[in-house]
DNA sequence: GCGAAGTGATTGACTGGTTAGTCAATCACT
DNA sequence: AGTGATTGACTAACCAGTCAATCACTTCGC
């Protein structure tokens, strides 16, 4: 069973591999992101997929439970994509980089993130399931930052402190990327955080 | 005329001289922070106040309006703060600490801030009006730290550059401890910031 | 082959409950 | 007597979730 189980009739894998719960999932996803969680009906969701209201509590019994459907997805997607740099790169340094890079990439998953990331930190404010979650997808995010760090950096302190303030680093610049309040070019932010990185490893790596 | 009208009643400071919408609003402050945007009504507002609904609208008009003016609350307080930074320390570089500070100091403001930032954020991915507050917000923000690395930084681009980085930092850092995700002790995250910002003089810095 | 029975997907009208906003009435104070 | 503050019952609209009915498709006995 999967780790993901979010309503008592399936598993998240289960329903994805079918076309209609998929659809309902991508087109919560786009009203989430244009509308915001306050505006979220099950009218305009059914409404964009041509389907009816009452599919989507065949699928995923509760509006609540398709909201967190929603999260899980776009958590898996990211993380995905991190796996796949994992892969590709074999140099930790590289791979730190190419983390970075992906954050800002225009991907589809990025363009649909954009807008729900904030409506996730919101309800994560004040829902101890959607908080779970989340706390979940940064821990894990930290985890791989902090592994490729080791292979950097020989205090596991100072690598785990390096893989902290990289985390918050990106955070805060795709954040006012997001906001359109810093210079929004991609290009910008992605060198500063490669500033940043340069910066980390030159204060924590002794030669 | 306030800058920040919002409602074809009053201005800001007018209303919040009275007793009545000061409590309102920071009855809806604390229903937002609590319960969320999506859950905010006007009768738990009130009843949190004791008072009855229709003096809500007596005062604000619209819910919109209301939750508006809390943003507006929230972010004339934190400027009243940045603004006290400003006068009691007198060298740039401790006016930068300062303000690093600033951002976990327990005043009821951070307290209070800690749970509605995220509704912010979340309703300015979705509301132009809100976007505009936020933008405006963080634009002062941005400027107040350019103005202080103006004084540390002689290449005036670079002082941007440095003012980006320790935004996007503090906020960055910010963020991971309102969520607990990263070391949260107030302490460590106040350290990290006064490390990067030694970092960013250390880098462009001529001496 | 073929009809019957079964199974799950899908519909959309309907319901019970909730909400923002209205307004006539009352209250407190001048 | 007048003025603004305040009340709370009321309304029109809306929404999540229900459910009986229909539809598309498979299975199986013969």
């Amino acid at each position: 069973m999967s780790e993901h189980q979010f309503s008592g009739r399936f598993t998240f894998e289960e329903l994805t591999k079918e076309e209609t719960p998929l659809r309902i999932l991508q087109s919560t996803m786009h009203e989430m992101g244009s509308n915001g969680l306050t505006n979220l009906t099950t009218k305009n969701i059914s409404q964009r997929a041509n389907l009816s209201t009452g599919i989507i509590h065949h699928y995923f019994d509760t509006k609540d439970n398709l909201v967190y459907a929603a999260y899980v997805y776009l958590v898996k997607d990211l993380h995905q994509c991190s796996l796949e740099v994992g892969r590709t790169e074999n140099d930790p340094k590289k791979r730190l980089l190419a983390m970075i890079r992906m954050n800002f990439s225009a991907t589809h998953i990025s363009q649909e993130a954009r807008n729900i990331w904030p409506q996730f930190w919101a309800h994560a404010a004040y829902d101890a399931r959607i908080e779970r979650l989340l706390r979940a997808y940064y821990s894990r995010c930290h985890s791989n930052l902090t592994y490729n760090f080791r292979q950097l950096i020989s205090d596991p302190q100072n690598a785990k402190m390096a893989a902290n303030m990289l985390l918050a680093s990106i955070h805060g610049v795709w954040f006012f990327h997001r906001f359109n309040a810093i210079p929004s070019e991609p290009e910008q932010a992605i060198a500063m955080l490669v500033a940043q990185l340069e910066s980390l490893l030159a204060t924590y790596q002794e030669h």
